[in-house]
This record gives C-alpha cells, structure tokens and sequence, in this order.
DNA sequence: CGTACCTTTGAACGACATCAAAAGTTGTGG
DNA sequence: CCACAACTTTTGATGTCGTTCAAAGGTACG
C-alpha cells in the first residue's frame, strides 16, 4: 500500500522485520496526542484518520485527512511532542513501525530515506493546497474544492459521471474543522450545492449531480485546469 | 547554512560539485513560477522569499516565507508544473541547483535524502502551524503569532526583552496574505497592539514593547506553551 | 522634486459565527 | 421489535468580525 507500493520486496524485507503487530481502534481513539512524545510511526491500513490541532482557545482545526496507506507521525525531531493529534475518524486498523527502528533503517536506506522524502512531500503539497483553499476562497468553493478532493482520493479519478457516489465518513463539524468554517455553516453550504444540482451529500455519502458544475465550484474553471488538477491529485492519493 | 550545515565536508563535496553559479534577483521577481516547470532548485543566500499561489478568483495567498538558508522548489514529481510561485520580497540571492542532478546525487546517498527528508518535515510542520494560526485564531493573536515566529527566525530567540527590535521586510499586504486578511485589516489590527502597547511596527521594523503580553497574544498563555514553542520554533529556522 | 508605492483612516456592507431549538439517525438493551 | 439515549443534521434569528471602496497622508527612490 501507500508508503510501500513503490519499494521492492527486497528493500521491504527490513522494514516488515521491525514492525510490531497491528493495532485495531475505535472511532473517536488517538494514534498520537497533540504535546505528547509519541514513539511509534503508523502505516493506516484501515479506515480515516484526521490531523486534529487544537488551539489554546479550545477549538480544533483538522489541517488533513489520511485514508489507507498514508504514513502517519512524522516529525522533524524525534523525541519531540507531537504538534498535532491524530485521530481515527471510522474503526482504524493500523501497522505500528518503532520510530527509534525505522528511523535507524532509514538513515541507512537512500531508497528509504528517498521514499519518504517523496512521500512528506505529497503531504506537504497538500496541506498547502487546504491552506490556499480555506484562506482564499469562499464557503461554497471551498466545500466543493475539498469534496473533490476526497472523491479523488477515494476513488483515484475525478467525477466525471452524474450519478457516482463516494463514502466520506466525517460528520459536518469535523467538515468545517477541515475548511475553517462551523458545521452550520457546512451544511448551509451543502445545501445551496444541492439546490444548484450539483451534488448531495447525506449520511455520509457524496453523490455526484452534475460533475462540470462541481469542478468549477471547486476552482477547475476549464479542461486545462481540470486536467492539471488530474495530475496533481495523483500525488494526494495515500 | 540551512540545508548543508549538518553535513559534513565530505559529503558536501558532491553538492558543491553540481551547483550552478549564483543569481542575484531583485524585489518582485520569480524563482519560479505556479503552473510552470522549473529545472532547478534553490538554496537562498541573501533575502526573503515569499512562496505565492494565486487563486482562479486572482487573489494571492502566501502559506510560507523562506529566510537565508532555505531549501526552495522541492516538488513531489520532477517535471510537474510548480504548485505556488517563488517571489522574491527583498534583493535576493540564491545558489542554483540542477534538479536533475541533485535528484540523482538524492537517490544514491542516504545522508542527503535523509537530510532533506527532515527539511520536508520541518517546513510541512511550518505550513500546518500557519494553517492552524489562520484558520483557527482571530486577527488579533494571528498577528501576533507571525510575529513572534517571523522574530524567532531573524534571531533565533524568542522575544524576551523590552526594545529589541526585527527586520521584517514585508508590507501589509504580504502580510495579510500570509495571514488570509486584508493588508487594511492587518494596519487596524497592528494599531490595535501598539495602542495595547504590545508592539510596534512601522518602516519594515518591528520592536517589541511587552514580550510577555505579546507571547500571551500569540497563542503562549503561559511559560510552559513558551517554552515548548522556542524548542519547536527552531525547526521553523531555515 | 516628482512619481510610484505604501500606509492610514472612515463608512457601509456582507459572509460567516453564534445561539437555540426541533427533527432525524444510530446504536443499545430490554 | 420497540424504547430510549446519544449524537448528528437542519433551520431560524441575530450579531460581529473582517471586507470593500475610497481618499488622504507618508515614504522612498530616481
């Protein structure tokens, strides 16, 4: 899956040697806690997991989503406490990596190293791509930006057909924790896109009503811009 | 500086080997530019650097400045159009990198990926805490907190003493579209924490008048969070 | 010394937040 | 299979923070 699909069997064998066993979680359980050491990397094999910052006023941001394959707990230094949260959103099936373990095999490991380095790349873009889109562009755009965003990677293509649907598991708060806006807010939005025929999203299922309207809500004005956006989302698949 | 300073001479060698000669660019130009390919890396030398991504609405939106010793144009894919533009703030110079070549150094040397890998790491840490700042505090402490990280990165303290002065090279628009306000939003509020006798800031200068109430604004509520915040600010020196 | 850019301030507007309450949904145990 | 509790969604009324538009002062640089 995500962080190992590109890797050989050869340059795996190691890293399957260091992995404990898999961890199964409940909706709503901590893989890692914002100020706390956490000793472990995690491999999601199962279920979604949000970035969930808190601010010293009390309220939550989710600057990102992981779906399965993602590679979770990164940091700059280990040993340091964790900036952010990470929380299971559905039941969660992970593969814990020993931080101090993998961290050792990958300063060895130029093809590791190299991987990884790719991978914090993808997700750097796309923290920066939910950062663009909250703080530049209103709620309706925002909402459907984001909404294809999800549907990508749910599905690894845009919408193109009226009619498809895709399971997004998150509640309207945890909705507007991702674009910066109240889940009120969220869900006026959704319904001026419903009312518009351009898609419905109830019971945490997306539906897909007019797929061109949708992509330029969420900021692909033309073909050219949709098919740039193709490329580009490839590398926000996990 | 940034990127080599950690490595050894050793392992510089190759780098120092492939690096193009220098450029000098002035205010307003670009490194590179959104939607364009860019054969190239960058090491800043002198100046600051804004990375810019305009919105399909023609607004500009600013998720990271880079200081002297900043790694610039990392890409998920080589060959793929840039995701923001680079634009230089001030007079700048930078080292210039072969893509290319440095890709291929990269893939055969663990120390270099590795070491890249923790540059990723830290400006993805920076470009969530910016996320968070914006979305999820008023213009108030969002101020604030740019602040203290913008003195943090001229002088690798924390601002601690009365008088102590920051160049920060920017203007209110730039700083409003760092901070997803209004550059006219941005002068109210500055004036608002030099009435509160908190700061000030005219001329591209920033003096601090009150430390602590500046930390207190800025999302520090207390020793603890400051101390905690001058250990992860510096993975946010470049 | 003039021109271009940046800052500052005011007045009016609008998008989104907040508060509150009702209706729908999901899961659980009897 | 029903009843109940907890959570989520939906909608309305009201308020506010930040935007927009506009114009007047500063500042820097050729």
């Amino acid at each position: 899956m995500g962080m190992c699909a590109p890797l050989t069997a050869e340059e795996l064998a190691p890293v399957a040697e260091i992995k404990a066993n898999r961890r199964t979680l409940q909706p709503g359980a901590e893989l890692y806690c914002q100020g706390e050491v956490c000793p472990n990397y995690f491999i999601l094999v199962e279920g979604w997991v949000a970035a969930r910052a808190t601010v010293e006023s009390g309220s939550f941001h989710i600057p990102d989503f992981a779906l399965p394959g993602a590679f979770l707990g990164y940091q700059p230094a280990s040993g340091r406490a964790m900036t952010h949260s990470a929380v299971c959103v559905t039941r969660v099936v992970v593969c814990v990596l020993p931080r101090r373990r993998l961290d050792e095999l990958v300063a060895g490991s130029a093809k590791l190293a190299s991987r990884l380095l790719h991978l914090a790349a993808c997700y750097e873009a796309r923290v920066r791509d939910h950062f663009v889109n909250v703080s530049g562009r209103a709620a309706r755009e925002r909402v459907a930006h984001l909404m294809v965003e999800l549907f990508f990677r749910v599905h690894r293509h845009l919408p193109s057909v009226r009619g498809e649907t895709a399971c997004i598991p998150l509640t309207l708060d945890q909705l507007g924790q991702a674009l910066g806006l109240t889940g009120v807010h969220v869900n006026r939005t959704l319904r001026v896109l419903r009312e518009e025929g351009i898609l419905h999203f109830a019971r945490r299922t997306l539906e897909i009503v007019d797929p061109d309207a949708l992509m330029a809500a969420a900021g692909y004005p033309d073909r050219v811009a949709v098919s740039a956006q193709d490329e580009l989302l490839r590398d926000f698949v996990d």
